[in-house]
DNA sequence: CGATTTTGACCTGCGC
DNA sequence: GCGCAGGTCAAAATCG
């Protein structure tokens, strides 16, 4: 993809997953600080935000601008709307939206600019102007059929996916027949074994494909898309919870190892270290709370309670009694060094529809998760020395963190740091400790809780290696859009990264099979439904 | 009386 | 093999 039109990429996707739930979880004053990128200075305090709105960006502007605008109309591709519905709302913020800004006008209006002072100055007649201005509206044309030619690919490449998912789908119950012995509890067997789902692929293939699928899933069950939901409840049909225990089995899969019945020995032991996939994720978030426990909406039972080394408080142990053999579970601990701060940690993902209250937390736990293990099937060699570079390099402060110390990938998503402050300071992580930190926008303070999480930088802690970031961290963070460039043009993963974030947004407004009444958010914006085909197919390329 | 919590025992993995 | 730590189980206790 030319230069120029990786940031026009970039948030095109953007635009994309603004337009499916601003009215839901997250409401306009996150987007707004998601694409600002923890610098806004009113995270918490400002109100009344302008809300996004279906507008026309270019309808007070120039007749230039509308030209422009009409011309990019002439299909059904609202999303340039929705584009410039961003641009507007957050020109009107003010000054940390010049990310967005910067990208236009180095995206589109460059030399145009140029020309119109030159224009100005030499005084040109109407008719030159507008000469100019065919031109000029011609070169947009040009980068709407970018555009559009983008979005056919990203179609494209999710239909295959889709049909990829149904062959997965079809493959699990013989596989699942044979792994799981407690089905009541949702346990599963090494997920190395499912690699035999296609024997005729590499293993990071069907690493990659594992992940892809468990992406497919973690947003076909956050989204309205019928064809997914179709292929999913086909998938139930054929095998009852094997659509969710395709992520459960990547990020819980862990729980109750004990019981499964033995298996051939085809474990992560004997496979080339660079082989042995990351087999669970962990999503810990850290709260300010006096309570025992933060509600997160879904119904917990402890059923035990430990001293864990290094911290004089007990560490609770709890699992969801929502669903029978719901295999979520969390921990539950104050931390030792500030006894205000409530850790709870999360593993799994529900096998049963959840609360509106649940749900934003339970997305936000499951595409965490699913990003973990998707980057470490992808690459889990990027994933782990990533989080050792960033450790101690990274230009930003902790507001996600990603251990490669524990025995499976846990993003820490740090809920007491003021974002303002947090963004200004150089986070380092202890010695030995093994995290690395990343800016991730979180939006739990807001909300009076750690409901609303945000999503845009999941990718980039996922899988961006060190090299990509390297030329971004020598200097001051004073352009998302540089960065997010040079990281799409450093990193080929990036796509699959980028796709947990997005689907881990379509989640938000959650209205699949869960009953909630959350469909607003996408239905109600006209061209959104598109999107999630947009998404999916960024981690298939 | 059912659901939940408590708590000691047990299991597993890991390092030495 | 042993000890340690994390995690889970399950009987008893407690709660509403």
């Amino acid at each position: 993809m030319p230069t120029l039109t990786i940031p026009i990429y970039f948030f095109f996707l953007f635009s994309l997953c603004i337009s499916i739930s601003p009215n839901t979880y997250m409401d306009n004053r996150h987007h707004h600080r998601e694409f600002t990128f923890l610098s806004s200075a009113h995270f918490l305090d400002h109100i009344d935000p302008p809300s996004i709105k279906e507008m026309d960006f270019f309808s007070t502007s120039s007749p230039r601008d509308h030209k422009n605008n009409t011309s990019s109309r002439d299909t059904n591709d609202d999303h340039y709307q929705n584009r410039d519905d961003q641009h507007d709302t957050h020109d009107r913020h003010g000054s940390p939206t010049r990310v967005i800004d910067h990208r236009v006008n180095t995206g589109l209006n460059l030399t145009c600019a140029s020309a119109g002072v030159t224009k100005a100055e030499n005084g040109e007649n109407p008719e030159t102007e507008l000469s100019s201005l065919e031109s000029e509206l011609l070169r947009l044309q040009e980068e709407n059929n970018k555009l559009r030619n983008v979005l056919d690919h990203i179609t494209k490449s999710y239909t295959q996916l889709q049909a990829q998912l149904f062959i997965a789908l079809q493959n699990l119950p013989q596989n699942m027949e044979t792994k799981i012995v407690d089905p009541g509890t949702s346990r599963k067997l090494d997920v190395v074994n499912d690699a035999s789902v296609s024997d005729e692929k590499t293993d990071q293939d069907v690493s990659v494909s594992r992940s892809n699928n468990a992406e497919v899933m973690s947003k076909t069950h956050d989204h309205d898309d019928p064809q997914l939901t179709k292929l999913l409840n086909l998938g139930k049909q054929a095998c009852p919870d094997a659509a969710e225990d395709v992520l459960d089995r990547s990020s819980s899969q862990s729980w109750g190892s004990s019981k499964l019945e033995e298996q051939p020995k085809t474990t992560a032991e004997q496979l080339p270290a660079d082989q042995i996939p990351l087999r669970k994720a962990r999503v810990s978030v850290r709260a300010r709370s006096e309570a025992p426990m933060i509600s997160d909406g879904c119904q917990w039972r402890k059923y035990g309670q430990k001293m864990a080394k290094g911290n004089p408080c007990p560490r609770a142990y709890y699992r969801c009694t929502m669903a029978v053999g719901c295999p979520v579970r969390k921990q539950v601990q104050r931390s030792a060094d500030d006894k205000t701060v409530l850790i709870t940690s999360y593993e799994g993902n529900h096998n049963h529809p959840l609360p509106p209250a649940a749900t934003a937390m339970a997305n936000t736990t499951s595409a965490a998760a699913a990003m973990l293990l998707s980057g470490s099937a992808a690459s889990k060699e990027s994933l782990t020395n990533s989080a050792g570079y960033y450790s101690s390099t990274i230009p930003y402060a902790s507001m996600a963190t990603l251990s490669a110390s524990a025995p499976f990938p846990t993003i820490t998503l740090d809920l007491t740091q003021n974002p303002n402050n947090a963004a200004m300071q150089l986070h380092r992580v202890p010695p030995g400790h093994g995290g690395a930190t990343f800016p991730l926008p979180l939006h739990a303070a807001a909300s009076g809780g750690p409901h609303l999480l945000g999503h845009p930088l999941f990718f980039q802690q996922k899988l961006l290696p060190p090299q990509a970031l390297m030329p971004l961290l020598q200097r001051q963070p004073s352009s998302m859009v540089e960065t997010v460039s040079a990281a799409i043009a450093s990193d080929p993963n990036f796509t699959a990264a980028l796709a947990a974030a997005i689907s881990s947004i379509i989640g938000v407004p959650r209205g699949g099979n869960d009953g909630n009444n959350n469909n607003s958010g996408s239905g109600a914006i006209p061209g959104s439904p598109q999107l999630p085909q947009s998404c999916t197919t960024f981690s298939t390329n």
